[in-house]
DNA sequence: GGTCTGAAAGAATCCGTCAGTCGTCAGAGC
DNA sequence: GCTCTGACGACTGACGGATTCTTTCAGACC
């Protein structure tokens, strides 16, 4: 193939990719993912609805590019804690306070939110579950370098990252937060400092043996 | 009011609204509480429909009785454990375990029972809520027995109990079950083990802090 | 020739209808 | 007087037709 210059193509392609990805999610956030009808994303750049397909297969695969890009870049801030400074045991706790945060902010700031996450959930679990897989890496790198520190005793990296996940599911779990709330078990406030004391507990639990 | 002897009247009825109990709680397991009409209670009890209403105000208050009942009889066992004798972390340990055994029985032996649990969890959260709280002082008396005795550190047992319920949700919680096995996450062997490790870093968090 | 569109097929959702169920009441039977 | 029934309104959930949405494709435009 020959073409005016190398990559020019691929570069507006790639443009109109993230513009159709940018308006789609601001459109899914406010309306939400099911009243958002693919006419309207096109309408938005004012292009035709059969030209949005010609960058992505359906509005299911872009539901799919988006929950990645947003997953991503929540996996990247853990990442940079995980891999920066400070005691493990200060990681592990930062690490599980952005998380809680970020799904806080996800789910609830934006009420609309809710379809478009459960749509992401049920039809591309692949993406959540890589999303888990990297966190529970992350986690599991911070385990192995408190344990080769002295910090924490001899443990299974792998198993106690999952543990320190599940342990923790109900304050990042969708699903049980909206519950929490919806049955005023708890609010915002309490919901963080319950998961201050959990994080107490397991760090102790984590411990050299003596 | 007078009556042929004392009580009479009462245990009648008392027997009567225990068999509408276990003829609708026979029916709900077999064919599902949606599936089921009040009809088909009282035709196995040869009685008119109306006749099981002078008992349950409404089907929804008769699966509200069978949910009390039922979560009764756990929370009696969970007791028995509590109260028993053992180190404070066994009977701990075998309450986690009665109470994840119980609910998997409950929500997979017989499939027909989920929109039974469903719906007293909806309609009847009251019930669920009770139930719960009675676990959690359960297992609050044995976490401040076991610290009164040295086993475990100086802790706040109610607060420590809510601790190791939200800890362990993912091996009680009919949703978070589900979605495990629907999502071949795991499987009923391995779920067991999970939550015996995970005993195993709760308990250690809870030991004396030295 | 590559980029995009309008029109149309196929899929999903909404809405009005209706059978069947829940729950009530006056009154029959003991 | 207590226990129960049969018959009646209120309501829910299921079905089918109409509408809207998703996706495709032949062809217009540059």
């Amino acid at each position: 193939m020959n073409r005016m210059s190398p990559g020019t193509q691929e570069d507006r392609a790639a443009a109109t990719r993230l513009n159709i990805l940018d308006a789609a999610e601001a459109l899914f956030r406010s309306m939400g993912y099911q009243k958002t009808a693919v006419a309207d994303i096109a309408r938005e750049l004012r292009m035709s609805p059969a030209n949005v397909y010609r960058f992505f297969a359906s509005k299911s695969a872009i539901n799919e590019a988006i929950a990645e890009r947003l997953l991503a870049g929540v996996a990247g801030d853990l990442d940079a804690i995980a891999n920066g400074p400070g005691a493990a045991a200060d990681r592990l706790r930062g690490m599980m306070r952005l998380l809680h945060a970020r799904h806080m902010a996800l789910f609830f700031k934006e009420k609309r939110m809710h379809d478009m996450v459960t749509a992401a959930m049920a039809e591309h679990w692949g993406v959540v579950a890589a999303f888990i897989a990297r966190v529970e890496s992350a986690l599991g790198r911070v385990l192995a370098d408190g344990a080769a520190r002295g910090e924490f005793g001899a443990l299974d990296a792998a198993a106690t990252a999952r543990m320190i996940k599940q342990a923790t599911l109900c304050w990042m779990h969708p699903v049980l937060i909206a519950e929490s709330l919806a049955k005023n078990l708890t609010d915002e406030i309490r919901m963080a400092g319950e998961l201050e004391s959990m994080l107490d507990l397991l760090i102790k639990g984590l411990r050299p043996d003596h």
